[in-house]
DNA sequence: AGCACGCCGACT
DNA sequence: GTCGGCGTGCTC
């Protein structure tokens, strides 16, 4: 008798287990990999066929039925099942959850798979050559092009993104649209479309020696201007000769249309984008096309890593070292270091690049786990920035400026140049405090201060997002004295726009640019190369080129000094340099003033006399020395919950449990629990529990059985818990 | 995480 | 009298 089999299926829920069913009643068996829609509890949910079994462990009374098979084939094949298995263990995440992550949102919540038409419309090289905006006078077309300059669109597409049938006829016979079928942007002559810049020796030698197959990293290092792309483009180009595709992750901001259009001028080939600024469904045609093998480069954010590869040649991250890879809350992977994971099981060769590399990426170099391609030269019309340190201890400041910065701020605009103002702080002024009384503006879900805006004019709690109105007079003592202190990305731009009132301020930060629009409109006018002062967050040190900006103020250096957090050197050494790396291109020589309190730091001292290497050898010994990360690998517990003793309590049985196991030695050592660094944030108390440990694979092989125990703590389902495997934020 | 069931306070 | 607070338990 043929036994009737069961589906082992991974649920997106936070159980860490995966459930049995019987088959659904219409279909075959469905395969491994196949998407089930599942009754669960009192939902339905989409879940994954991860094994087909002949039987069940236990309560086969409690079996149901699966509702409907979603697929016809598997989804994921079985080395992308592979990888996700691989992922949840890592990062001890149920597997249902990390599948539900691997896909766009359509395809999570049970779309058909299925790609609509065969003819796609893409835009032509007449067409990506016209300004942004062109043509003028006809704003639907304009916004077409747009749209069409992030890859192909079906006509399905174009009808639903709101553009009439007139608005593409009118661009096809401009000579700036054109109707390609699926099957003809597979085939074409060469990939090639703009011809390869030429290389110089250090770019030559860094292309030849990432392999064309086969599992190898590569750390690009190499400062800003020296050509890191091109090296891209062109190892790109070698695996779209071979017929295979490339996967290219970028960090969350990197993503600009500039990044885009230049891989699109570049090459020939159908381009895919997986980012969050791009609608559902266009991310759905994205992921199911690269799937197919059609789209021969993908370009994405963090969940890009995911995307699955008909013909895999080749990963590239791009600026390694962002934070953005990290996911910072729920499944908590790192998609630069899953990455190179993926590369290996695919056996595709994987190059990293950064002008101020990871200090992890770094000792994998030096541990030759990595090969390490140096570019130290820049391009002619490049050149490096001075680096310059300004005392400003005892010094009068206006708004936070020395007057040296402010002279040389003035000198940079007489001379026709831009400038660029660094402060890490958005609004007017982070507090608000009463001058008779001393009372400061809190927020009342987090143990934070309210940071007050002027546009529009109200309180905000950076942390939770909370806002209340300006209070006229003191709450406490009923003083109308209220006083603006510290200052701001606003008030630094209010503040040049009253004494530079002839000058363009420029503001970019979050609130800024919230509206794509706007940014644009912002970075055309930088584009211009008119005078102008930006003034700005870490947004600035991103993606965004500023050729005309000759000078770089940073406010305030010193935040990377004394935090308690031991990445905090690192990240302000990557912030400094790249925030340097806008100023100064083309034919002109930079300078970049350093605020501080404190210019003979010794990390700072180092930065300035030997550059970022300098600075990351002395702080990978340091770290080496405290059996910090890179050189132990760490985990964090992280608990809240609004009763503060719940979620100390939870973590101080979950460190018993973890002792039971492995009691505390000099190769596995538990910190905590801690109050985390803002201990009350929306509403909630939080803390974590530290572990560090020797060697990864103990380290792999205590957390299932940690998590096992911890999960029958009865406080566990009293308070919000979760694991960080090798946190970025490790308060 | 959802979602239901279940047992105690301030409202139409 | 009931609407709803969140504690507790379950999900093949």
């Amino acid at each position: 008798m043929p036994t009737r089999y069961l589906l082992r299926v991974a649920v997106p829920s936070p159980i860490r287990r995966l459930f049995d069913y019987l088959p659904p009643a219409d279909s075959p068996l469905p395969e491994p990999g196949q998407r089930l829609r599942v009754p669960f509890g009192h939902q339905q949910l989409v879940g994954v066929v991860v094994e087909q079994v002949p039987h069940t462990e236990d309560a086969p009374d409690k079996l149901k039925a699966a509702l409907a098979s979603l697929d016809t084939a598997p989804l994921f094949d079985p080395l992308q099942m592979a990888f996700c298995r691989w992922a949840a263990r890592y990062y001890q995440y149920p597997l249902g959850e990390v599948l539900s992550a691997a896909l766009p949102a359509p395809l999570r919540n049970g779309d058909a798979a299925e790609l609509p038409s065969q003819t796609r419309w893409q835009i032509t090289i007449e067409g990506l050559g016209l300004p942004e905006g062109a043509p003028k006078g006809a704003r639907k077309q304009a916004q077409l092009l747009t749209l069409l300059r992030k890859g192909t669109r079906s006509a399905e597409d174009i009808a639903a993104a709101g553009f009439s049938k007139a608005v593409l006829k009118a661009l096809t016979e401009r000579g700036l649209v054109e109707a390609v079928s699926l099957a003809e942007s597979q085939t074409f002559d060469g990939p090639l479309g703009e011809a390869p810049l030429p290389l110089n020796a250090e770019q030559a030698e860094a292309l030849a020696a990432i392999p064309d197959t086969g599992y190898c990293v590569s750390l690009l290092d190499g400062v800003t201007g020296s050509g890191k792309t091109e090296v891209y483009l062109q190892a790109i180009q070698r695996q779209l000769e071979a017929g295979r595709q490339a996967l290219v992750l970028v960090p969350e901001i990197g993503l600009t249309p500039q990044t885009v259009a230049r891989f699109q001028r570049r090459f020939k080939v159908p381009v895919g984008i997986l980012h969050s600024g791009v609608a559902d469904g266009g991310r759905n045609q994205a992921w199911l096309r690269a799937r197919a093998g059609l789209d021969r480069i993908i370009i994405g954010t963090r969940s890009a890593v995911f995307a699955p590869l008909k013909h895999p040649g080749i990963i590239i991250v791009d600026e390694e070292h962002d934070t953005s890879y990290k996911q910072q809350e729920g499944f908590r992977y790192s998609a630069r270091d899953l990455a190179v994971y993926r590369a290996h099981q695919l056996q595709v060769p994987l190059v990293m690049g950064s002008a101020t590399p990871s200090l992890e990426s770094l000792a994998n170099v030096a541990a030759g786990r990595y090969q390490r391609l140096r570019l130290r030269q820049q391009a002619a019309n490049h050149r490096v920035a001075r680096l310059e340190p300004v005392d400003i201890r005892n010094q009068p400041l206006q708004e936070g400026l020395s007057n040296k910065s402010l002279q040389a701020l003035k000198a940079a605009i007489q001379r026709g140049e831009q400038v660029l103002v660094f402060i890490n702080r958005r609004g007017f002024a982070p507090l608000l405090m009463c001058h008779f009384c001393g009372w400061q503006a809190k927020c009342p879900r987090c143990d934070a201060r309210m940071t007050l805006h002027h546009k529009p004019y109200h309180l905000h709690c950076h942390h939770c997002d909370h806002q209340r109105r300006v209070p006229q007079q003191c709450p406490d003592c009923k003083g109308s004295e209220l006083h603006h202190i510290g200052a701001g990305t606003e008030r630094t731009e209010a503040y040049f726009n009253q004494i530079l009132p002839d000058v363009p301020v420029l503001r970019i930060d979050r609130d800024s640019t919230r509206s794509q629009k706007h940014l644009n409109a912002m970075l055309d006018q930088i584009q211009t190369g008119a005078p102008c002062v930006l003034v700005g967050t870490q947004m600035l040190a991103k993606g965004h080129h500023f050729p005309r900006v000759s000078t770089v103020i940073i406010l305030d250096a010193d935040g990377g000094l004394f935090s308690p957090d031991f990445r905090a050197t690192e990240k302000m050494a990557q912030l400094i340099i790249q925030v340097a790396g806008r100023a100064g291109r083309e034919d002109l020589q930079g300078q970049v003033l350093l605020q501080s309190h404190h210019t003979e730091h010794p990390y700072l001292n180092l930065l300035l006399s030997q550059g970022y290497h300098g600075l990351a050898r002395q702080l990978l010994q340091e770290r080496q020395l405290a059996e910090l990360p890179p050189f132990s690998f760490m985990v964090l517990l992280r608990a809240e919950s609004k009763r503060p003793e719940n979620a100390q309590q939870f973590l101080q049985q979950a460190r018993q449990q973890a002792e039971l196991l492995i009691p505390a030695n000099p190769q596995f050592r538990y910190l905590g629990p801690l109050p985390a660094a803002m201990e009350k944030r929306q509403d909630r108390f939080r803390f974590l529990l530290q572990l560090q440990a020797h060697s990864r694979a103990q380290l792999q092989q205590f957390l299932p059985q940690w998590i096992e125990r911890i999960e029958q703590l009865a406080l566990s389902r009293r308070v919000r818990w979760a694991v960080d495997v090798d946190p970025q934020e490790t308060h």
